[in-house]
RNA sequence: GUCCCCAUCGUCUAGAGGCCUAGGACAUCACCCUUUCACGGUGAGUACCGGGGUUCGAAUCCCCGUGGGGACGCCA
């Protein structure tokens, strides 16, 4: 039974990067009909808040990646991982270190300034023959896991591929701080463990932590789950995505106009691949999804492509749905379309020629709140020669059944009875109506913008 | 500084020793379609970081270099 989890520190939003990690570790579960679990990693008081977890549910939702347990919270388990330690500290596989922060980091420096790794030195760690210091007074210990002095800790990461780290490299980390609580690295494991976690998907940032992870796990006699890092998601800019520079919320793209289904299908393509294929649901996706094909390589975030899967998104959407989208955006520009042209005829329309709901919003806003052309763009169209032809047209307009088919054949006939082209009448027409020179076939437009609207704009200029 | 990871078109990627004169997609450019602008269609240019091996044969395996990234917390 394969058990996943996505498991964030609410410190934040959900960006685009978490995103994908819960993507992938969703789509492994529903690949192998297990389950995928939600863990809110909140230990860390000073920058945990209700609001970041909120929002990170928010994210999830919006996406659509539901999960089969959970959100369980590492703050409501504190005393499973106490005893846990007190478990660890009675066979000696943890200890208490009365070094104070100072001493460490002076240690650190120390070590750093001779070319070394910094890392722990051992005075408090029990060793046969050794006789440890004196505890001092008034300190409160942190309790630090004894790692094993030799060999080295190795793993198949199913991204990529063996890694193998001498334990010399790592020292005796802090699962437990001085007031008590215990720590990341620590609480990982015994929640992995206790949540029968076997596949472990996660950020490239956790490589170093996995061999600590792996080493308490068989001190504790826990089984080693999968473990696969992705690598990191880059900006548009090739630079790395952080708070200060980039990253974003997945809400931002709700916002901006994407579709769940364009983020999801261009996020389960970045770094991983199903030979060329591009465009899938995430049915198709869920099908296929293996982790034999994430790339391990850093990956640069591509707004353009993004947008174009968006674009593709959009033209399959029902108009019902992108008209309550729209109507929603337009009415956050405070204007309304009720009474006004049927919105899912005009967003049926427009929909294949818009990359983001906003950009639809922008095309559509016109038919709800009439554009202004410029007089550049009446100059050139609205010239003195066709605007006898316009209004012979417009006067026939008013007595016309209102359709496309009557409307283009209307069009049509002042075009033949003035010797002109075509355009030479469309295009004067499609400037006044909508004040811009780029717009769907200009028979259709009338038809959806109706006889009363499209005359008053009409008039408004020949007169 | 130490340890770890990564390296194919501008970007996302295919590629598990011969199928590679390196494929697809986004973007770019050209042409077609056309009632303007898009959409769509067709086509073009563009890449295996460098050097050594291994092999009959290497984008694929090994080593070194170079470049990029990550980690070194009583953060997660």
């Amino acid at each position: 039974m394969v058990r996943t989890r996505f498991a964030p520190s609410p410190t934040g939003f959900l960006h685009i990067g978490g995103a994908r990690t819960a993507l992938f570790s969703w789509a492994y579960a529903r690949r192998h009909a297990g389950s995928f679990i939600l863990r809110i990693e909140d230990t860390d008081l000073e920058r945990s808040t209700p609001e970041a977890v909120q929002a990170i549910l928010d994210g999830m939702e919006w996406l659509g990646l539901g999960y089969d347990e959970g959100p369980f919270y590492q703050m409501r388990r504190m005393e499973r991982y106490k005893a846990v330690i007190q478990g660890m500290l009675a066979a000696g596989t943890a200890y208490y270190c009365y070094c104070s922060k100072e001493e460490v980091e002076a240690m650190r420096e120390r070590q750093m300034a001779a070319g070394q790794k910094p890392r722990y030195d051992g005075t408090w760690r029990p060793e046969p023959d050794k006789s440890l210091p004196a505890v001092p007074e008034g300190v409160s210990p942190v309790i630090r896991f004894r790692n094993p002095k030799d060999g080295v800790v190795a793993w198949d990461d199913q991204v990529k591929g063996r890694i193998a780290i001498a334990n010399e490299e790592l020292d005796d980390l802090i699962i437990a701080r001085a007031d008590g609580t215990p720590t990341y690295n620590f609480c990982v494991v015994v929640d992995d463990w206790d949540m029968k976690i076997t596949h472990v998907i996660r950020g490239d940032d956790h490589v170093n932590n996995t061999p600590r992870q792996i080493n308490i796990l068989k001190a504790l006699g826990a089984e080693v789950p999968k473990y696969a890092h992705l690598s990191m998601i880059l900006g548009d800019d090739g630079q790395k995505l952080s708070k200060r520079h980039g990253a974003v919320s997945v809400m931002q793209y709700d916002e901006d106009g994407y579709l769940p289904e364009a983020v999801l299908n261009y996020l389960a393509r970045l770094g991983w691949s199903h030979g060329d294929a591009e465009i899938f649901d995430m049915e198709q996706f869920c099908s296929w999804f293996d982790l034999d094909h994430i790339t391990p390589s850093a990956a640069q975030f591509n707004t353009e492509k993004l947008n174009w899967l968006n674009a593709h998104y959009l033209k399959l959407a029902d108009n019902a749905r992108l008209a309550s989208e729209v109507s929603k955006r337009l009415g956050l520009r405070s204007i309304g379309t009720n009474g006004g042209p049927d919105l899912e005829g005009v967003v049926g329309l427009y929909k294949e020629r818009a990359s983001t709901l906003n950009e639809l919003t922008d095309a559509v806003e016109y038919f709800y709140q009439q554009i202004h052309a410029t007089p550049e763009l009446l100059e050139k169209h609205l010239s003195a020669d066709v605007i006898p032809a316009l209004q012979g047209l417009a006067e026939k307009l008013a007595g016309l059944p209102w359709t496309q088919e009557a409307l283009h054949d209307a069009i049509q006939e002042a075009v033949t009875a003035n010797g002109l082209k075509f355009p030479k009448i469309a295009m004067p027409l499609r400037v006044m109506v909508a004040g811009i020179a780029q717009t769907p076939s200009v028979d259709a437009v009338l038809a959806l913008l109706g006889r009363d609207e499209t005359l008053r704009r009409i008039k408004g200029y020949l007169s």
